[in-house]
DNA sequence: TTCCTTGCAAATCGTTTGCATAATG
DNA sequence: CATTATGCAAACGATTTGCAAGGAA
């Protein structure tokens, strides 16, 4: 019932400290991998188990783009994320805070409204370049 | 390799026309189990693939809110949604369009925003009231 | 010694897909 | 007829979970 008492663990740690090496929003699955070289036993199932457990205590965040895998970031201060349609890539934005917006939903609305999950998509840099080489291809 | 020719359905029809009397953006389960009183033997493979078939042409949207499920909705003109965190439900906003936030999202990225994924998460109006009766139930 | 964590494997759950048959144009 | 759509069931992929054994306080 009452909140756990958190024990300390050599592979939370470790996928802390890996998420915070990383500013490309990995997938569990791309932490497990890193992971198996420190820990080659470790589960894909202790990977999910910490990732949730990191996320519900406020320490990382989780974060569901609409693209079938969660993906996760260190970087728990307010900012926005852009998910490239192309290759997946997710991306930090510099954008000022938006969150007036939550006003603007709530004109009208009998609930009440706590927060919006706001982000970006379409191509990234990269893609963008390619995209535009892919179509020279044609007069290959 | 080209666009397939699209055939009359029945069953294609009734989920469109279930759809458009729905305002509470059903999901797929949801529209599976009412078809099939008029189609007792209709699969839910049916239904995930008219409900992707009609997203994909438009005629319908696909939300992903993140709560695990995919909600569809018939009303495709563009407006803004709402999950509720206590009981789940879906509910349409009525409020100005933002998109403007993509300029914003632009400034400094190297890449291109073509758009954005917005919705509201908090309590809806019956939560409000029940979670305000669940809090006085302390006083039994 | 207590009880949180792990590894492993099996279970979930929503969604997609292969295939033979039925329905549509 | 030529094809698209269906029903059924199996396959999938991401994530969660039960359990016995290991590790931290």
């Amino acid at each position: 019932m009452a909140a756990q008492i958190l024990k300390h663990s050599r592979q939370r740690d470790a996928i802390y400290a890996f998420l915070m090496t990383r500013k490309d929003h990995p997938t569990a699955d791309v932490v497990y991998s890193h992971l198996r070289k420190d820990f080659p036993n470790i589960s894909l199932g202790t990977v999910y188990r910490n990732l949730t457990l990191l996320s519900e205590i406020g320490q990382i965040r989780r974060l569901r783009l609409g693209d079938g895998v969660d993906h996760f970031d260190a970087d728990i201060t307010p900012h926005y994320h852009f998910l490239c349609s192309r290759c997946g890539s997710v991306i930090d934005l510099k954008m000022d805070n938006i969150d007036y917006i939550n006003q603007l939903a709530d004109v009208g609305f009998d609930g009440q409204i706590a927060g919006n999950i706001t982000y970006f998509y379409g191509l990234c840099g990269k893609c963008t370049k390619e995209a535009g080489e892919d179509a020279c291809d044609r007069t290959g």
